[in-house]
RNA sequence: GGGGACGUGGUGUAGCCUGGUUUAACACACUGCCCUGUCAAGGCAGAGACCGCGGGUUCAAAUCCCGUCGUCCCCGCCA
């Protein structure tokens, strides 16, 4: 039997026509007298029927189970009135089986094929193969077919070139941590799979190929999170003769046609743009989620000489004090609050102060050490009512941004106060050039090494904290959806940015020595832009893990159920890539 | 490297805090029978777990303690 549609697709136009249907037995519901089986491809499901006249095909039906694979072929016909379901796009119609080809049968099954029944991780990905049947799973991996597809008309049409580069490269010394490739033609060497593709995108601008995409896998051997995995792809574009405005530009009208296409939702260009600093500020986060208030404010000025010793003590030492007003906080006990610090101890806060906001002002244990003045003026700044809690942090800057940014996520969730319909983007932008790592004791590249400073940036030991870099990211609702910049062309400029990283000019050049040697040699003012294409996807489908539009994800371990990688090999293998020892873990 | 949650028939959970009256309960799935219009079908009957694994406490452990393994979430890390 030859498969003449698919099973979503047979309609009220195919009334009173043959159809050939192929699929899977997704539910079967035996009357007695008439059985119905829900057959279901990745197009949908469609009700077909048996009655008990075609004796022969009835005894067949009796026998289908779960996940049988048929090929039916019978009349579509409307269903009988009252029995139209409109809750499915078939529902208008059936198809009276006349023929049927069993193709193939299935033991029990692990897990139920269901969008209704939640099934453990482990299971899922070791019966990825049944996982992925689940309709919405096959909606998401559709989705992500058609946002790709979107994605590289779009670029197509804008004049972008789709140029493969490498995975197997050489190490980098900045940045995660690169996976390593044994060299068998060169015992000891290694090559290294791309974090991103970053160094050839540049260098394809130094070839002249001026507008150049890549949907790309790019791998990085660190801990895994709901929103990362070990090998994750993005959409890596890189563009020559531009600023950063037309980068940006040009990522708005993507995203645009992506989220019409893919969800029918208009999305407002330009994006709102919040500098680096207004963000860390305000939000707390480098990537402020704006679909809800609950903002933090500086009290450094209300508090500069109030009476509480913490707090005194840490602006003593160069610290900040910040604060976050939890709308109807003040009902919270003891006990929540005491979670909340301990939330907050996450992010390296020694502590949490906090005051209930009253009709008369406000109360908590440390309210004593405050004149009303001070305590009026910080419900002033929130416009606090009564019954709203107010929470503090003191200390160095960068925790207590990260904390109260934490914090007012984690409220956020709770309370409710989140609007899941919205999709808010916004660019970042200003962001520093360099972060000093304090434990190390050097300035590292908050971007990457070859961000280009904003003009006129003086790349001094003295300025290295303040200068600005041509960086941007493009957020939704508090994911970082990506992030680019324009980089640096002129030798002389990235000589300083090594200089001020500590890199050695032997280091760089043993290094990515060819991206220098490429930049010297009649390089464009070029930037460009990577999106995490799985978050991007995760956020179209409203999932929390982006695991979940990934066909074949690894777990939090790093490991894969279903192949069981990663595994020993053999004696042979390593002798043939030269590696002598095998260092095995530690059974403790 | 660290913190947290979870682990009970095939699946999802309850029981665990306050150990014994649990022959470990419920729902779904599964098997058989009944049923000619259901669609997360319905009815009846049935099979199926010694409670992740190891050790300890106790007269007695799914339940308490320690360890271990696995899954997930988070911190660190991810330029």
């Amino acid at each position: 039997m030859k498969r003449s549609s698919y099973c979503g697709f047979v309609r009220e136009d195919s009334i009173g026509k043959d159809v050939t249907v192929c699929g899977w037995v997704h539910s079967r519901r035996d009357h007695g007298g008439v059985i119905f089986i829900d057959l279901r491809d990745r197009t949908g499901i469609l009700q077909i029927v048996f009655q008990p006249e075609n004796k022969e095909i009835f005894a067949v039906a009796e026998k289908l189970r779960s996940e049988y694979v048929l090929a039916v072929k019978g009349l579509v016909r409307n269903r009988p009135e009252g029995t139209v379901n409109p809750n499915m796009p078939t529902g208008q119609v059936e198809v009276v089986v006349a023929e049927i080809d069993v193709l193939n049968t299935a033991p029990g099954l692990p897990f139920e094929i269901s969008d209704y029944v939640e099934t453990s991780e482990e299971l899922r990905l070791k019966y990825r193969y049944l996982d992925m049947r689940r309709p919405n799973f096959q909606k998401n991996f559709i989705m992500r077919h058609n946002v790709s597809q979107e994605i590289r008309n779009f670029l197509n049409i804008e004049g972008f070139l789709e140029i493969e580069t490498p995975f197997l490269g050489k190490s980098t010394p900045e940045g995660a941590r690169d996976f390593l490739v044994p060299a068998r033609l060169h015992h000891g060497s290694f090559y290294a799979l791309p974090q991103s593709p970053q160094i050839f995108k540049q260098i394809l601008m130094v070839a002249g190929f001026d507008k150049y995409y890549q949907i790309a896998r790019c791998f990085r051997d660190e801990d895994l999170r709901a929103d990362r995995q070990l090998e994750f792809t993005q959409v890596d574009l890189e563009m020559s003769f531009v600023e950063e405005n037309d980068v940006m530009g040009v990522i708005e009208r993507m995203l645009a046609k992506v989220f019409k296409t893919a969800l029918n939702t208009d999305v407002k260009t330009p994006f709102a743009r919040m500098p680096y600093a207004e963000a860390m500020l305000r939000y707390g986060s480098d990537k402020p989620d704006t679909r809800f208030e609950m903002e933090i404010k500086d009290f450094c000025e209300e508090f500069k000489s109030c009476g509480f010793s913490v707090f005194a003590n840490v602006l003593a030492k160069g610290g900040i004090i910040r604060g976050l007003c939890i709308p109807k906080g003040a009902g919270f006990s003891r006990s929540e609050i005491d979670g909340l610090t301990k939330f907050v101890g996450e992010y390296g806060a020694k502590g949490l102060a906090w005051m209930k906001v009253t009709e008369t002002g406000a109360e908590s244990n440390i309210v004593k050490y405050f004149k009303d003045e001070e305590i009026k003026a910080v419900i002033a700044k929130f416009g606090a009512k009564p019954g709203d809690l107010i929470v503090y942090l003191a200390d160095e800057e960068k925790i207590v941004a990260q904390g109260l940014g934490a914090l007012r996520l984690k409220m956020g969730k709770e309370l409710g106060l989140i609007d899941k319909n919205k999709f808010n983007f916004l660019w970042v932008v200003d962001f520093p050039m360099f972060e000093w790592d304090k434990d190390e004791q050097r300035w590292q590249a908050l971007h990457h090494p070859f961000t280009s400073p904003k003009d006129g940036e003086a790349l001094t030991k003295e300025n290295a904290g303040n200068a600005k870099a041509k960086a941007y990211d493009v957020v939704l609702n508090g994911v970082e959806l990506g992030g680019g910049s324009i980089r640096i062309h002129q030798k002389e400029v990235q000589k300083k940015v090594f200089e001020l990283l500590n890199i050695t000019e032997e280091a760089a050049k043993e290094k990515f020595g060819f991206l220098l040697d490429a930049l010297s040699y009649g390089a464009p003012p070029h930037g460009g832009v990577a999106l995490g294409f799985d978050r991007l996807c995760a956020l179209i489908a409203g999932e929390e893990s982006i695991r979940e539009v990934i066909a074949f994800p690894k777990t939090q371990k790093a490991l894969d159920p279903m192949s069981n990688a990663p595994g020993e090999v053999s004696e042979k293998q390593l002798k043939e890539l030269g590696i002598r020892v095998v260092v095995k873990q530690a059974k403790n």
